[in-house]
DNA sequence: TTATATTAGCCAAATATTGTCAAGTCAAAA
DNA sequence: TTTTGACTTGACAATATTTGGCTAATATAA
């Protein structure tokens, strides 16, 4: 159950590439990749996309750490956070059902 | 599976009660009442939580839906929006375990 | 019609997020 | 020990998003 900052971390370091080179490829910042890579910074979508891209294997995992780190942050410190969960998770598939028709 | 907006209206027309009324005893200005109604704006945390003290009982269904809304709005046009929904319960039920330690 | 309730549009103020720079740490090489 | 290179940290300006609330429009009912 790894964060978006964990992945994108093992990812990099399992290809033996630095901040910066991988921040050339993707014109990012390599400080700002550095702080996403310590969840010091969330990506943006466009980036949590580009990065995905940019590591090939293991696209939806790196997009679904970056979207459930983002539900875990908006819920952190409530306490009906788990609850509201499984009630979003309701709402999602009947929304699902609702456009297939 | 209602929603915040949903749930807050019929609340308030159970009492009998005007925008303006609640709007009053809140100091919430009544067409931000009739956005939040409508599900046209989200109401901030300080005022789901008033909201909810207000209406009384079913505190806490007006807290989840609120919550569970966000996180829907969250991922609402993601394709992998319900996987990460389901890695975020995850996430924060282990979260909770290592917060009893 | 008139009065009252609600909705819609708009925009300024407040808040939050983002990108970037300069300075800092740390470890290994020279 | 000094230097080098990789990474981290803190601060801040630029941007973007959210919020509140005003005015005007619409609806509903007496």
């Amino acid at each position: 159950m790894k964060n978006i900052g964990q992945i994108l971390r093992e990812l990099r370091e399992s290809k033996g590439l630095l901040l910066r080179e991988v921040g050339a490829e993707l014109s990012l910042d390599p400080t700002l990749l550095s702080k996403i890579e310590r969840n010091d910074r969330m990506p943006t979508k466009e980036q949590a996309k580009s990065l995905s891209d940019f590591y090939g294997d293991k696209k939806n995992e790196v997009i679904i750490a970056w979207l459930s780190d983002k539900l875990v942050y908006e819920v952190q410190d409530e306490d009906l956070g788990l609850a509201a969960m499984k009630v979003a998770e309701q709402k999602i598939e009947y929304l699902k059902t609702q456009k297939t028709k």
